[in-house]
DNA sequence: TATTCCTGCCAC
DNA sequence: AAACGTGGCAGGAATA
């Protein structure tokens, strides 16, 4: 009943707000007539604004005292002729057309000012003279319009092309462009075939993996990548907040540039535009990323150990990857369908088992969303009787799942969608619809430290990329090779912790590493009190539990966890952890003082670098001033900014270290990935490079490959980059599914029986 | 309604 | 007092 009239209540309350409005407006009505335009925009201004309306407000205020632009006759007056009071909505909407108008204006103005140098080629005369000159270029800067970004499936609209030599910069549009002039795609690219093709004439681009692959897809096998200036940006910043060469240009080179978005729209096609602003627009493309290349090498320039690693490891290795992505991958979708119906149903059921369990602690109407933390951490607490903090898994969660039985549910339920959603679900959707495989993205630059990134291309809005390097165990058996092929896999064994021994020449490690010993295998066996056999590396190739905590301990350790952080994470007291920590690392001086050597570097020059100059992590924060705050005085709210800045110092120091290891590491796998792929063009018969995770690299194979290719991949992981004096280590893997892998010998062993 | 932020979790 | 580095992505919540 109480309900009830709450209702009316509620009705009666706002019928009265309507009458009060109504009123209000016709006595707006009466006043607009004598409100003045200024009146009109203090009010506006009055109320309460967001920033950007703020903005678009001013400006549109501004447009109306210069007489640019008016109100429309349909604004000012309604069709009975009373006068309407200008609103916001109205401001607003002479905003749109503002934009609009001023947009119309910079294309006209762009097109009117087009530099003489500027050259729209559209003719067969002009293509053939253009050709004949490229061929005496020795390095260009090209780029290619397309469609869209799928660069499988969309078409090229035209190419742009800077001639530095002679200061001239083109744009060949090409069908489909809606324009008469235009040239029949394929004849363009024959055309240009020859400069494309030949690796002597060398090319310039933002973004080369991109117009590479999308050109293949046209039938031509681009070469002769001397520099990508995006890529090249990342070494030179790599905390540079933007890298799109629309922010790069004017930063960098004082030239202002429209972004492709503001100039014609979200959505729209570069063959819907006409000719002569396609000209300024592309043509400026390709000059301005010749200006960054010129501005780039200056500087890189000055690095010449980087210098020299950008030349001849990061750019040769953009042909690499850009093989690597277009070969893609194939998934075995009955395997999919089948694990994905498994899990739909477990989920199902564990969704229904809490639900039910948490209804009555779970306020509201509708049933409990379990997805949602903000739901789910009032009512579990309620349910178990005691307040959680978060539902984090692993901290909170997980150390609970043996005492209350719907956290176990929750875990596993959490597992299940986890698994489902995320991979089983979503992966099969990403089938290329050209090439019938899924591709992913491998981004050389895509981290700090030098590692690759894995994802979706940057601009790609369909969804199609997916991460790589972070598939699930239970989910890379889905990935297959092709019919007659196998993967094989290879590993650089303990990379950071040989990459450790050989930059800071600890004795204790390199010696453990000449004599063939493990040292997270020595470790655990410290820890654990059990044999060094026991606690190692299965003959097998699996890893024991304690060595693979150990793994995670060395590195956590490595690169500054707290004592207290340690023992959370091996379930022991801080003082036991100190004390395990002290005998492990105790007997490492050498290491040690390395670990401190690298803080104080940081703390002094603000960056460090990752093996012999070639690549700088810069870490600013490390040179921060350092706060003292008094004892007992952490949760006084006065101390704030310097309990920020302490622990963005504390941050920095930790990262130093871990951007040295991951930043050597990954210039070992970097170059040795080049070699792999080398080794695949001198085996030719269906060798391909398959993928990357960080410490491993894989291939695709033909399933007859013998024991002197397996020779051979041993030697590309193992001599292609050496850590000084510390012998390289690998594990090598064969298999007919991504994860379900056998050592070599277990597979020579079947095949001679047959049993494959 | 579309975009951005946040939390949580997968990998090395 | 805080407490381990590098990523990408899904789904909910918050914001515009």
């Amino acid at each position: 009943m109480a309900q009830l009239n709450l209702t009316n209540l509620r009705g009666d309350l706002v019928a009265s707000a309507d009458r009060r409005q109504a009123v209000k407006q016709a006595s707006a009505r009466k006043s607009a007539a004598k409100e003045s335009m200024d009146e009109a925009w203090a009010r506006i201004f009055a109320s309460k604004l967001t920033d950007a309306d703020r903005g678009k407000l001013a400006e549109v205020k501004r447009a109306m005292s210069e007489g640019s632009i008016g109100r429309s006759p349909s604004d000012t007056h309604t069709k009975k002729g009373t006068p309407k009071r200008f609103s916001k909505a109205e401001a607003i909407r002479l905003y749109a057309v503002l934009q609009e108008r001023n947009k119309a204006d910079r294309l006209r103005k762009m097109v009117e000012d087009t530099p003489e140098n500027y050259e729209l080629i559209t003719t067969d005369d002009a293509l053939s003279r253009f050709v004949a000159e490229l061929q005496n270029e020795e390095i260009i800067a090209i780029d290619t319009e397309t469609t869209g970004v799928d660069v499988y499936s969309d078409d090229i609209v035209g190419i742009s092309v800077t001639l530095p030599d002679s200061d001239r910069h083109v744009y060949i549009p090409v069908e489909p462009t809606k324009d008469d002039h235009a040239m029949n795609r394929a004849a363009v690219l024959d055309a240009l075939r020859p400069a494309l093709e030949d690796a002597m004439i060398g090319k310039v681009l933002f973004n080369a993996i991109f117009d590479r692959n999308i050109l293949r897809s046209h039938g031509v096998e681009f070469r002769g990548i001397a520099w990508d200036a995006m890529t090249a940006m990342h070494l030179l910043n790599e905390n540079e907040p933007s890298y799109k060469l629309k922010d790069l240009a004017p930063k960098y080179l004082g030239v202002e540039s429209d972004t492709y978005d503001e100039l014609f729209g979200k959505n729209a096609q570069f063959a819907e535009v006409p000719l002569d602003v396609a000209l300024v627009y592309a043509a400026k493309d390709t000059q301005l990323t010749w200006e960054l290349y010129r501005f780039q090498e200056r500087h890189l320039r000055k690095f010449p150990e980087m210098y020299e690693y950008y030349t001849t490891v990061e750019v040769p290795l953009l042909d690499v990857i850009a093989d690597l992505e277009s070969n893609g991958y194939i998934l075995d979708l009955d395997f999919a369908k089948e694990y994905g119906e498994r899990l739909r149903k477990e989920a199902a059921e564990l969704h229904e088992y809490l639900v039910d369990k948490l209804a009555k602690y779970h306020e509201g109407d509708e049933p409990i969303n379990v997805n949602s933390p903000h739901q789910m951490r009032p009512a579990l607490s309620k349910a178990i009787g005691k307040e959680l903090p978060n539902l984090d898994a692993n901290r909170t969660l997980k150390p609970l799942r043996k005492q209350h039985e719907i956290i176990d549910r929750l875990l596993e339920y959490k597992r299940v969608t986890k698994l489902s959603g995320t991979y089983i679900e979503a992966l099969p959707k990403k089938q290329n619809r050209t090439t019938k495989r899924w591709h992913s993205r491998f981004n050389p630059m895509g981290t700090v430290t030098g590692r690759f990134s894995s994802g979706k291309d940057e601009e790609d809005k369909t969804g199609s990329g997916f991460n790589v390097q972070n598939q699930p165990e239970d989910v890379r058996p889905m990935f297959v090779p092709p019919p007659d092929k196998v993967l094989i896999g290879a590993d650089f064994k303990a990379q950071e912790i040989r990459c450790t021994a050989y930059l800071s020449g600890e004795p204790v490690l390199i010696d453990a590493f000449n004599t063939g010993r493990d040292p997270y295998a020595m470790m655990a066996s410290q820890f654990y009190k059990r044999p060094y056999e026991e606690v190692n590396k299965l003959p097998d190739g699996s890893d024991t539990k304690e060595r693979k905590q150990m793994k995670v301990v060395w590195l956590a350790t490595l690169y500054g966890m707290s004592d207290f952080a340690l023992g959370d994470m091996l379930g022991i007291a801080k003082k036991d952890a100190t004390a395990f920590k002290d005998e492990v690392f105790g007997s490492m001086p050498k290491l040690n003082a390395w670990l401190e050597s690298n803080k104080t570097f940081v703390q002094k020059n603000g960056f460090v670098w990752a093996d012999k100059k070639y690549r700088k992590r810069r870490l600013k924060d490390a040179q921060l001033k350092r706060e003292f705050i008094p004892y007992g005085k952490y949760n006084d709210p006065k101390f704030e900014p310097q309990r920020l800045n302490n622990s963005r110092i504390n941050r920095a120091l930790r990262q130093a270290t871990n951007a040295r290891v991951q930043g050597t590491s990954s210039i070992q796998t970097k170059v040795t990935m080049i070699e792999a792929d080398r080794m695949c063009h001198e085996k030719g018969n269906g060798w391909h490079l398959w993928g990357t995770v960080h410490d491993e690299i894989l291939w695709e194979a033909p399933a007859d490959f013998t024991r002197a290719d397996i020779a051979d991949i041993e030697r590309v992981m193992t001599e292609s980059y050496r850590f000084g004096d510390v012998p390289n280590g690998t594990d090598i893997e064969v298999a007919r599914r991504w994860g379900h892998g056998m050592t070599v010998d277990e597979w020579f062993k079947q095949n001679e029986k047959g049993a494959i």
